[in-house]
DNA sequence: AATACCTATACAATAGTTTGACAAAAATAT
DNA sequence: ATATTTTTGTCAAACTATTGTATAGGTATT
């Protein structure tokens, strides 16, 4: 999985260049290894010893704790974080850091918090940054099922209340669409994936329900094509073709009192035809029970049964 | 399948290209597929060695991480991402490496032309990974100016005689708004960079151009938040005021005989302020020029026009 | 015929390895 | 307080691995 290719891609420096990077020099990593096992580097076919960006860390963090008066064979064997607290405690003699062993629900908990509230300042370079440390401490399953539907459901919910603006979402649409990049790296998709084509009915322009199905789609083994909000059933249907989608799947957010909705449906299922699976979402979804039945869609009640229907289609065909 | 061909039609360049272009020595290549495989072309009848532009960004790669300190036998059989990844991380702690001499217009014309192909096949994955390669080989700057620009002007022109529909141009805004992420890293924006918001004016519902600007300024040096298109004057007026920007891009891409715009821009004017910069850009910007005049917007004439106007606005302030 | 590419081998410059020694600093015992 | 250990950083010698480059003689392409 993601964590093997990670290990694997991360043993890479000869010990010059640790040296440099790290502060300590040769002869000492040696010694430090030699004596107290302070870092254990893979060896090349020749003897030459390899360390990781974990390792380069490691021995910057011993090097500082070192000079902060701390005796090497005392500390050669912590681990990163046992380091780390050692040196926050040197460095700001206050209290201690956040406790790491707490259960990642509150964790997320805290990141929807902190996620909101850059919304709502409308920080856009902070909500980055903190779903790109979300991403790596929850790892992507928490961080869509525990942070980024929770987020974008009050989001949804705040909107209809006054309390954001549309360009609020928009700003969020902005900065989670960037960091699609990010996931899509965690997880390459295979290469005979299931294609997807994901889009917004015309008069949709709430494209957060969306994305979300794209992401979760993707981590979830298919290779999505996103084309955005308000889409015509003729350019969704088209999109199908070219790129000889399984499945589509549109988000309804608002429901409309005219009829485009259900005839966009219709329409859109009639140029498909009935061996493209068509899977509507969104809050409004519900709106239009009638027709979606009329014409057999799958309905997305819940993340958990979105993932179980991207299943099953793979396990059918 | 096209998928299949078109990628193989890819692989067309002799030793001596192949050198020039990734700054790596012919010799030097011999030694790194001898020793390492780090490289496997398929060979002519007559066993002249042909690489693709796979290989070429590959070795490119692996020349950079060679000089930021990895040791080539430990990362010569690492993929494209991983070296992707590998140097993304250290790009954060800054390191220019030397830029060859080698034309860049003659390769950036070569690779509009695939980018083009990739837009036409509806292939986002073959889009997506062109323009990874492109920004490595041509750097950001010649990125822009000379492959996605002509790109995009390109896609708007075609799109206008039929030969691509909407969905081309979702599909590839979709594609450059998830490399986003990629250009922002490398050109990470200072702390008190000067701030801009980047949208289209309501019933725009074109994006490219918008998109195009955001990227220019985010490497120019700005803060720019990206809400995408079709808002009406006073959200854009309203991320104004809630990020402090000093200036505001918007797009307009196709005249419409009703007085929408007119109407949204001097409402735009009114609602920022006279001190707030408003710069508009867009093939169908000069349709409005009588407009624009009366509220005092500054008219992007071209990509360099652009950038001076970016430079005046951080001097005057 | 000229140029570019091929293989194979060689070679020098770095850069790394081990083993063992040694003195300054720190800890401990007297 | 002083003497004795222990810890710790540094160095040297002899040797090996890695890596970029060079040379020689031949083949492919234009």
């Amino acid at each position: 999985m993601q964590m093997e290719d990670y290990h694997k891609s991360s043993a890479q420096y000869l010990i010059g260049t640790v040296s440099k990077r790290s502060g300590v020099k040769s002869d000492l990593v040696r010694a430090w290894e030699r004596r107290y096992q302070a870092v254990t580097p893979t060896r090349t076919a020749g003897g030459h010893r390899v360390y990781s960006d974990q390792d380069i860390a490691r021995l910057k963090l011993l090097n500082q704790a070192t000079s902060h008066g701390h005796s090497i064979s005392q500390i050669a064997q912590f681990s990163l974080d046992e380091l780390k607290r050692l040196l926050q405690q040197e460095d700001t003699q206050n209290y201690s850091p956040v406790s790491l062993t707490g259960d990642k629900r509150f964790l997320a908990e805290d990141y929807i918090e902190k996620c909101y509230a850059a919304v709502l300042a409308f920080d856009a370079k902070t909500l980055e940054s903190h779903f790109e440390n979300a991403i790596v401490e929850l790892q992507s399953q928490a961080f869509i099922e525990d942070l980024l539907t929770p987020l974008l459901t009050r989001i949804g919910e705040r909107w209809k209340t006054g309390e954001l603006r549309p360009i609020h979402e928009h700003m969020t649409s902005s900065v989670i669409r960037s960091l699609t990049y990010i996931l899509r790296n965690n997880n390459p998709c295979p290469d005979h994936a299931p294609r997807m084509i994901v889009s917004t009915p015309i008069g949709q322009l709430h494209e957060l329900g969306a994305l979300l199905a794209a992401i979760i789609a993707e981590l979830n083994g298919w290779q999505v094509t996103y084309l955005g909000a308000n889409l015509p059933a003729e350019e969704i249907a088209a999109a199908v073709k070219y790129t000889h989608s399984k499945a589509v799947t549109i988000s309804i957010s608002f429901s409309t009192d005219d009829h485009v909705i259900p005839k966009e449906i219709r329409r859109l299922r009639k140029l498909i035809g009935n061996d493209v699976a068509l899977i509507v979402g969104g809050r409004a979804a519900a709106c239009y029970e009638a027709v979606l039945d009329e014409v057999g869609v799958l309905k997305i009640e819940s993340y958990e049964h979105f993932r179980r229907i991207l299943e099953q289609l793979v396990a059918g065909s």
